[in-house]
DNA sequence: CAGGTCATGTAATAAGTTACATGATTAA
DNA sequence: TTAATCATGTAACTTATTACATGACCTG
């Protein structure tokens, strides 16, 4: 399971599933997702494990908090982790598998369909941008004076907008063969 | 679930549950992969809920096959799945939570953890790369030609060749900006 | 006769999603 | 007073993986 590895990777410092929820919307939800109600759970049987530890604060609002903090055992998994490589697995992308099909779909739809996926995208890539854009403005040595800590986070962020563009050109270049082919037909 | 309505588009023609592993590992296998273990169970649950029917054929080898196709309302839920446009889903890429923490694993095994993404993904786009090959040399109306049912399934792969050149190029630039950082520092 | 392919399936486990329950504080 | 934020959790369910069981036939 690498939700584990991720939830390690994160508490570099001490932090509540709550935090660690909010580090996931604004940092990785590019690659990586996570539900309080599989944080919670999951993090509590890591303390079982011996890779966390934790304690209870009490919070200004709401239940008192019970934060998180990797002992050494969770540092030794994380770098076991990091060190065996790349760990690829096969993704599953529900909308390619559409665009493999969508023969089956009314030809004016297609073209809907397409124009609907770039937009989605345009979104997502205009996201990246701010995030980039916010952290441009509040650190001067964005992004190659940037510490370790942060550099390697740049790259995903950077991977990020890549890959986005590429969907988008790819897009474009869909319509237009459609388009090309439409007039071909006739 | 999508599975579901990935199965039902492969069924554009009858198949066994055997049939539909082999075509997963030669056609979407870099965006969808699924195993027997899955399939299997999920093609009687689907013939009972009645977007599929069944029946067995004798086999010259092994045990009796049996035989899938699309009911019409098999049909139907595969088009209401792809009139509802794109299908988005939060990806969960290990490698790039990797690269996120890799600030935390020593200098050396950096570089040496983006060569062996470089390789891996060199493989995939290598892979791909021949599947499109022979497709050239077996249809000559390859690709702008094609008839929409084979198009289609073409677009995907030409978008798996972009995002593994899209990441073999970041990679480079990756390894590139780490050298650059290292010579900095000192 | 050992190992691979053909072919179907079950069982156990892991990972992820959705819905629900609780209850305080704060801002519109 | 209504909705949002803070904060933790459980329960039910869906989706996916790994391991196992069965047995014929085919190739080296």
């Amino acid at each position: 399971m690498s939700l584990q590895f991720v939830l390690l990777g994160m508490l570099r410092e001490p932090a509540s599933g709550y935090d660690l929820k909010q580090r996931f919307q604004d940092s990785v939800r590019h690659f990586w997702a996570a539900e309080l109600a599989q944080i919670y759970p999951l993090l509590a049987r890591m303390e079982k494990q011996g890779l966390l530890r934790s304690h209870s604060v009490a919070s200004e609002q709401g239940p008192p908090r019970r934060v998180y903090q990797r002992t050494r055992a969770g540092l030794e998994a994380l770098a076991d982790w990091l060190s065996q490589g790349p760990e690829l697995r096969t993704e599953r992308l529900s909308w390619l598998a559409q665009v493999f099909f969508l023969d089956q779909l009314k030809p004016a739809q297609r073209i809907q369909f397409f124009q609907q996926l770039r937009r989605d995208f345009q979104q997502h890539l205009r996201e990246l941008e701010a995030v980039q854009s916010g952290w441009q403005e509040a650190d001067p040595n964005y992004p190659d004076g940037l510490e370790d800590a942060d550099f390697f986070p740049q790259l995903t962020l950077r991977l990020g907008m890549m890959k986005y563009q590429t969907i988008i050109q790819w897009c474009d270049e869909c319509l237009a063969r459609i388009a090309a082919r439409q007039n071909q037909h006739r």
